[in-house]
DNA sequence: CAATCTACGACCATTTTGGTCTTGCTTCCA
DNA sequence: TGGAAGCAAGACCAAAATGGTCGTAGATTG
């Protein structure tokens, strides 16, 4: 249950090397275009993970604007927007698609039991505050673990009534 | 991704559904003693769910005494303890096993990238934190949504600091 | 133009999930 | 006392999701 798909987890790795390179690059002072590109290889050896099938990933990533391609010799991704705007949910729903908890909430109305079934709604609001949960976490929290995180959406979180 | 199985799902309908009995029964002043008991094939067909497959669920529910089971004429399932006291967590659990987000968490050590996996320890927070709020949320709060749920656990929800 | 990248889609193996069937045991009660 | 009604358990299977590969095509740079 509740398991997180390898691809995000890989997507997640990704996003956070390349933070880490963005910052790296800023440091030195580097081109702010294209600070901190690297080629899907160059993570996937960091990392020792299937060189394709992260390709795949951060093509997806790209697809959905959190990252930004560049082709050709000495190109590769880069950030697309400040790692402290990239949520953790914004990565999660773009590689796994926007599936969430019960089949009823995403695949509206595909549950043939949603008409007599009367958990949809609490279920929603749980589904909620884990979106909200995660939509929280940006992609530099992952990099610096923050203790200065919203505490303003900890009431939306626990509460579960209309 | 973060998809609760059908299992879960069908197992939370029936839970739900007993704890309704339950009240029902002690209204009507009954034996309080098998209070609410219902057959699997009675809950299956409330909610037009496959019989067999929910007696399966039953039956893991009741192994993990979140049931208590009864057979012979006029038998089934009756909660084994008061709604309020079985969480959320516990059904999934019990049913979809320990599961959780990333495949290092529970299956200790079986990422084979455990070792230059950066990411992990933030995720184990955010693990936390869902188990959390599904551990704040009980049968009882599914039949009728409650407003008063655990504020306190606000904190620990959206902290990923160490 | 050649090397180095990304882009995209088809394809396949493995695992997980959802669901069925069969067989056996327990309890009640007529 | 013997069914009927119920649970218990396991083998078994079909469909879907996941993880991963391959091949080909297009962009970019030097
Ligand atoms: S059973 Fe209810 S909660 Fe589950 S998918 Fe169907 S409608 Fe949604
Ligand atoms: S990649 Fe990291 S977070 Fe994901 S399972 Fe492996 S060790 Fe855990």
């Amino acid at each position: 249950m509740l398991r997180l798909t390898k691809k995000a987890d890989y997507g997640l790795m990704a996003l956070k090397y390349l933070a880490e390179q963005a910052v790296l690059a800023e440091q030195a002072g580097a081109d702010l275009n294209l600070s901190g590109a690297r080629s899907a290889k160059d993570i996937a050896e960091a990392y020792h993970i299937p060189p394709q099938l992260l390709a795949k990933i951060l093509q997806t990533l790209a697809r959905a604007n959190l990252l930004i391609s560049h082709a050709g010799t000495n190109g590769g991704y880069a950030l697309a927007r400040p790692a402290a705007d990239i949520s953790t949910f914004e990565v999660i729903r773009a590689i796994d698609g926007p599936l969430f908890i019960t089949s009823c909430i995403t695949i509206h109305g595909a549950c043939d039991l949603a008409g007599h079934c009367t958990i949809k709604e609490p279920l929603r609001k749980v589904n909620d505050s884990i979106t909200t949960l995660l939509s929280g976490i940006s992609v530099a929290d992952l990099i610096e673990p923050a203790d200065h995180l919203p505490a303003a959406m900890a009431g939306g979180l626990v509460n579960i009534e209309r």
